[in-house]
DNA sequence: CGCTTAATTGATCAGGGTCAATCGTGGTGG
DNA sequence: CCACCACGATTGACCCTGATCAATTAAGCG
């Protein structure tokens, strides 16, 4: 996996990234034979606000949302899972979260009393579990960030590089998700999304061939904008 | 400490608070013994972006805003924290938040190595640990969520309470923060935090005597707004 | 090839940002 | 003790961006 150059120092997504893929492997061994793998078909529901919180998973295959639905009827994105992160444990007995799949994806579920059963005795359990949280706290500051930010082109823009990492594409990307998702996750709506993509198509930021494949044509300038 | 009726079923701040009171309480003896105390004065860094991740906090006394600098000169803030909470815990060697002392305040100071140290052997602790990141996970979720409302109002309605809950004042609450702060912990302009305070004001929703000291008219109304 | 849904584009409007002036408060010194 | 000062907070006027409503285009899929 590329190790993109960060572009600014105030967040450091490359920090995030290594520090992302280092949890990641050594993730693996103590924790892949307690689950057990489950497949999602597109749009089908993984969890629900109001469970039990008795099950946690990793992504396999495919690209998970967790979100939450809002008394007025909005949904708000809190984030977008890929191959190799985790989701979906919570501290109290029923979930705040739901989760979706973007695309159909692969999952391996943990129960999360065996789990916690296995850290009593093995502190490299315990040791992941905590990097597990302190991993999501850092994508949910950065979130926060994102939504903090002033204009919806400097969102968009963000999104965009940070998917580009997530999913080491050269210098094209593919979006698993609808105009509707990013607007969820950016706190925009379809409209403004749509509008930022075609300004950034219009300077030559981007070129677009379908609206979920996109050509990186000028990075400098989409971290500019990012600013 | 009294807990307050959750108002909206959808994100529970009851909920939260009930989990940090809790995990407070399990958290007070193992790590006492380790910290040192430590005095700052209303207005002084306590932690600052780029210094080595070796110390972490809990607040005894005071107020304490986490905030970060961003590129344009911006500043967002991610949370206030009141005595009780923990703070300054992160995964990287080098921080990527600031604290600073809203109020004078009394603060205990861990060594993270320490308290790493004893996890590896006492379970209890890196339970706390774990306990310390999910729960710190949740508050930057909410964030996100006051974040990403819609109008002015219902943001400043929002802190309004939740900070209420956080005080557990009984229908007066006092604003250590300025309105700057309270500005960039919503992502507004200290003018729009004032209108919405005037608004409600009007409204008979909240009676101000002193800009930082408020009293709750008309708590109903004010969770209206929060929709 | 046509249908259905997603995405784009346009026109209008409202809410919050910005700039600027005023008010109030708390603190200091005469 | 009071007057003054400095800073925080409020208020007002105006502008600009993104939301909203509505229409059109594009794209995926049977």
């Amino acid at each position: 996996m590329r190790v993109q150059q960060a572009t600014k120092s105030e967040i450091s997504p490359a920090q995030a990234l290594a520090d992302r893929t280092a949890w990641m492997s050594r993730l693996n061994e103590p924790l892949k034979s307690a689950g057990t793998v489950i497949d999602a078909l597109e749009g089908r529901e993984i969890c629900a606000e109001g469970q039990e919180t008795e099950t946690f998973y990793k992504v396999l295959s495919g690209v998970v949302r967790v979100c939450r639905f809002l008394a007025d009827g909005r949904r708000q994105i809190e984030a977008f899972h890929v191959a190799g992160d985790m989701f979906g444990l919570e501290l109290g007995d029923e979930r705040v979260m739901s989760a979706e799949a973007v695309t159909d994806c692969r999952l391996v579920a943990y129960r999360r009393r065996g789990i916690e059963q296995q850290a009593k005795t093995d502190h490299t359990v315990s040791q992941q579990l905590f990097q597990y949280a302190m991993q999501s706290l850092s994508q949910a500051q950065c979130h926060s960030l994102l939504l903090s930010r002033r204009g919806a082109a400097e969102k968009v823009a963000a999104f965009l590089l940070d998917w580009m990492e997530k999913t080491a594409g050269e210098n094209t990307l593919q979006l698993p998700m609808s105009r509707q998702d990013i607007a969820d996750y950016l706190g925009l709506t379809i409209e403004s999304v749509s509008r930022s993509m075609s300004q950034f198509e219009r300077n030559r930021t981007i070129a677009l061939s379908g609206a979920r494949h996109i050509r990186i044509l000028n990075q400098a300038a989409l971290e500019d904008t990012t600013a």
